[in-house]
DNA sequence: ATAACTTATCGTAATATTGCAATAACAAAA
DNA sequence: TTTTGTTATTGCAATATTACGATAAGTTAT
C-alpha cells in the first residue's frame, strides 16, 4: 500500500492529475513565473534566481518538462526552456469546463 | 532535508501551489469531475463511485477542503459536499494571465 | 437506550518527494 | 588537450503522501 492507485482512474483524469502534481510546488510555480515574465532562459538563470542548489533546480525542469509544461531546446552547451502554451491553455479549458458546469446551479453550500 | 522551502516563495505562489497539489492526485481530480457532475453529495456517494476505502475518500475530501477547493455543510447525520467555484475562478484567472503574457512572443523551442 | 448510518481520526506500512553534495557528461573556448 | 561553462545523474537523509483496518464520534431512527 502506498501507491497511488493509478490504473483506477481515466486517462485523462491521469493527465490532468500529473499536470497539477507538477505544479503543486512553490519552486515550480516559480520556475514557470519566471519563464511567464523572460519568455526563454536557461538553468542558470534560473538557479540565480531561485534560492536552491543547482541538482535541485534541474530536477524541479525535468518534473516541469515530463508533465509537458515546459520544452527545452539545446542552445550550444547550454539547454534554453520556455513554456509549452498548450498545456497551459489544457489546464485553461479545464476548469473553465468545470466553471461553466457549475453556472446557474444551486447547491447545499 | 526534504521538506518543502515554503517559506522562500511568495504567498500568492505558495497558495497556488497547494491548490495544485491538492489536485495533483487522480482520485482527487475524480470528485471535483464528480462533483461537477451531480453538483452535490455526501461523502458515501463517493465512496461508492471510486475503487477507494472509505477513510481514503475522506482524507482525500479533507485536502480538497484544506486546499479551498470544496466546501461542506452538514445535512443531517451526513455531510453535503460541493466545489468551491471561487477556487476554480482563481485557477482560470492564473493560467490566462500566463496565457496572455506568452501570447504574441517568439521563442528559442 | 440501542441500533443503524455516516464521517473523521488514529496508527501504521508502503511508497514518493524534496534537497543537496558529489560527480558525471557534454559542448565551447583557450 | 586542458580548462571553462553548463546541465544531468547518483546517492542519500529527511520528510511527506497514500491507503486502509480499526475505531471513535456524531446524528437519526427504533
Amino acid at each position: 500500500m502506498g501507491a497511488t492507485k493509478t490504473e483506477h482512474f481515466t486517462d485523462k483524469q491521469n493527465e490532468i492529475a500529473t499536470i497539477a502534481k507538477a505544479l503543486g510546488h512553490p519552486a515550480r510555480i516559480a520556475i514557470l513565473e519566471y519563464l511567464t515574465k523572460v519568455n526563454e532562459c536557461i538553468c542558470g538563470d534560473i538557479v540565480n534566481e531561485l534560492p536552491l542548489a543547482q541538482p535541485t533546480v534541474s530536477q524541479h525542469l525535468k518534473e516541469l518538462k515530463n508533465a509537458g509544461l515546459i520544452k527545452g531546446s539545446i542552445e550550444g552547451s547550454a539547454i534554453c526552456y520556455c513554456i509549452e502554451e498548450k498545456t497551459i491553455e489544457k489546464l485553461q479549458d479545464y476548469f473553465a469546463h468545470i466553471s461553466i458546469n457549475l453556472e446557474q446551479k444551486n447547491n447545499c453550500c
